[in-house]
DNA sequence: CGGAACTGTGTACGATGCAAGCGGTTTTGG
DNA sequence: CCAAAACCGCTTGCATCGTACACAGTTCCG
């Protein structure tokens, strides 16, 4: 029989600070604790400065110390995620128009990802356990469940929405200004004309570079590309 | 002054064979002998498998060997990617509709992701800069100049199509059907009914369980959501 | 022919994730 | 009431990782 249960730093994630009389002395730390250390260390100094005696010694314990709450990194990547989404941010309101709600979700979630941008460089094998990942999860899908489409579309729009967020801050990691005109001053140095003219013409035309106020690249404009995947949600809809 | 030319890998792939006399002894390998052999490593063996001295040991040389044609490791993943890519295999039509060659570009570009969905857990910090990925981005932008778009927002439009297809790509790996029936057994046993009604009523009807044929889940139409995303650059070309 | 440029390699260092075991502490059961 | 059990944080140790550095051998240029 392979494992049912959640790991052991999710589940403690669920159970809360439980104070059942148990054996041995007091934890010194908890989960919760943990998760906020890394939490800030990665917003501090990146994801990569997340190493177990990075988060310990921040706490002032040992780096073996850790796994009497977490039983591995991935489980300590889970529960930052965990943090560093926090509770739902946005109201739900059952009456409300599907299409506002579904906005007002994916604002508030891209919120909580911008503060916290190192969550789109976790890698996940399978969707997230924890209490405030499947608490956005429900958030969502109340508000998508307005559309009044089966259960199983009503999933998968969400994930569409859901993909389009991390998309977008992805995006905006990757596409950074400083970062793009190292990028294209470099691709100048090596593209052939001929072989990608159309490369070349939006380099001729600056495409890449400091665009002025008024019409900057990448459009940072969230709303548009949401109103896209909300638009073709609303497709499945009205058929 | 900061460094402004590409790495030398990179360089590498542009400069193809020269085969200007050079002293010293004749290379023993190449980098895109390298990459071919992480890349094959990564398709069997995953993205962790890939080491220096993994690579290294497939090609019969040491790990440090490689230093003579690959800075950093990152490099090494920038090469694995342009060997991943491949060379743009769709063909581009100038007088198609764009509509067809964007959707023709979108699903080439998903079939190399599929063939290697490591690609979609390569960090990167700034956009590519190898032959394959610019070519890529050269069809990609030729395929959306017929929408007859200004150049920024056909970049922008191409980003959008771009991310579409990695979103793809990870939703597919992240929601697998056996990762999916383990998370949803785990998610059964932790969440209360009470405080996340809908991801229970989602279990209740068996969203994220084997779905009978006929409804898929996570609808594994990739033309539709990528209907969606051409459908919404088409309100920028029809005011 | 001698040196410069370049090759692959061996060694070494710090950092990482983690297994195993240790002494000390607290609760529990007889 | 006390031994056993459960639990704490810590030390030690190991394999692996990326990579800096120095070295011996090879090839070409002057």
């Amino acid at each position: 029989m392979s494992e049912l249960e959640a790991p052991r730093a999710v589940r403690a994630l669920w159970a809360g600070s439980s104070d059942a009389p148990r054996r041995g002395p007091k934890p010194a730390m908890s989960v919760p604790a943990i998760a906020e250390a890394a939490v800030t260390l990665a917003d501090e100094q990146g994801l990569d400065a997340v190493s177990m005696s990075s988060v310990a010694k921040r706490l002032g314990f040992t780096a073996m110390s850790l796994y009497r709450y977490v039983d591995t990194k991935d489980d300590l990547l889970q529960v930052m995620l965990d943090r560093a989404y926090g509770p739902v941010t946005v109201a739900t309101d059952p009456d409300a128009d599907w299409r506002a709600a579904a906005g007002d979700w994916a604002r508030a979630l891209l919120g909580r990802c911008q503060a916290h941008p190192w969550v789109v460089d976790v890698r996940m094998s399978s969707p997230p356990l924890t209490p405030n990942s499947v608490a956005w999860m429900d958030a969502g899908l109340r508000a998508l469940s307005g559309t009044g489409l089966p259960p199983q579309q009503v999933a998968s729009s969400l994930l569409m929405v859901d993909s389009y967020v991390r998309s977008h801050v992805r995006l905006l990691k990757e596409y950074s200004p400083d970062g793009l005109a190292a990028w294209s001053t470099r691709l100048r140095g090596v593209i052939d004309p001929g072989a990608t003219p159309a490369v070349w013409e939006a380099l001729q035309a600056e495409v890449f570079d400091d665009a002025p106020a008024d019409e900057p690249w990448p459009s940072d404009d969230f709303t548009f590309g949401l109103e896209i995947v909300l638009g073709g949600i609303q497709q499945l809809v009205d058929p």
